[in-house]
DNA sequence: CGTACACCCTGGCCGC
DNA sequence: TGCGGCCAGGGTGTAC
């Protein structure tokens, strides 16, 4: 599912029921998720009170009181389901891929649901999350001021893997994934074949504002629904009817005047759609 | 460094 | 109705 607008809109979701919560109860039904829980998970959470819930790439941080962090990652097919204690059944409200439960002093549930078990959770201490393998080496956030046509550049610099790709690459810019990727190639006309270090300043300086713009109106949108998304409420996104390009092979492009079709290729084993005429791929 | 690929796992969809 | 093959929003690791 998630992408940058996903993760998101799932946070903000979670504040309303999440923030200065107590963990009453945490109930572990699969800890073999892509990566084994942290021995104790439940143990070291039990009784604990969540002081901020904040967003970095594609990760939920989950602030607590004694200082703790909890990492969530929803993989391809993760979820984050909220039950207000209000809407409870009285039996326990839990499906099929329901790994673990966070339940709050208030009778709320967090549930975290992940049929492919792409995602995972690890806990550190807030101090060092910096310094955590999975966070040291991450390019800026896209929507914050670090990123920008000069920094973008000088990651790209000299860099012969695609364009696409170096998007992908969560070392030159955070968040993005195949459908925003795709989308904000298009948005800027240019061709996701393009070596990265080829991509002139001047296509750079229009890129930027587009990743960030189709960035923005998916979080508006509360995020893109393809199958397994959806927000804490269960509500589906809307962005995928905004989409230009991604899922759109054989269709005629939307942009006015132009005539061509909608194309895919295969890059790094992910599918690339794109416009031959607007991007200007021979 | 780049590329190509396999892999983690489940489920939905398509064609036969 | 069933089965095999293919596909999927992410990320890591390997060999060459």
């Amino acid at each position: 599912m998630p992408e940058l607008p996903e993760v998101e809109t799932v946070c903000r979701g979670m504040r309303p029921l999440l923030d200065g919560a107590i963990l009453s109860e945490v109930i572990v039904r699969r800890s073999d998720l892509r990566f084994p829980l942290p021995p104790d998970f439940a143990a070291r959470l039990t009784g604990q009170q969540v002081v901020r819930l904040r967003r970095r790439a594609k990760y939920i941080l989950m602030e607590m009181a004694d200082g703790q962090t909890v990492i969530m990652h929803l993989g391809m097919s993760g979820r984050i389901k909220l039950i207000a204690a209000a809407d409870q059944p009285s039996a326990r409200p839990l499906a099929k891929h329901d790994h673990v439960v966070f339940i709050t002093d208030r009778g709320d549930y967090l549930v975290y649901n992940d049929p492919r078990r792409f995602g995972f959770m690890d806990m550190c201490a807030g101090d060092t999350l910096l310094s955590h393998k999975l966070f040291r080496d991450m390019g800026p956030e896209p929507l914050g001021n670090e990123f920008h046509p000069n920094g973008l550049t000088a990651r790209l610099a000299g860099r012969k893997v695609a364009i696409k790709q170096a998007l992908l690459d969560q070392k030159n810019v955070v968040g993005l994934g195949n459908i925003y990727v795709c989308e904000a190639l298009f948005e800027a006309g240019i061709s996701p074949f393009m070596a990265a270090g080829q991509v002139t300043m001047e296509q750079l300086e229009r890129l930027v504002p587009r990743i960030q713009q189709v960035l923005r109106r998916a979080i508006e949108a509360g995020g893109s629904t393809l199958k397994d998304y959806a927000r804490v409420d269960g509500e589906l996104g809307y962005f995928q009817h905004s989409f230009r390009v991604y899922g759109r092979e054989g269709e005629a492009c939307k942009t006015k005047g132009c005539s061509s079709m909608i194309a895919r290729a295969v890059q790094g084993g992910r599918s690339t759609f794109y416009c031959p005429v607007c991007q200007h791929v021979d």
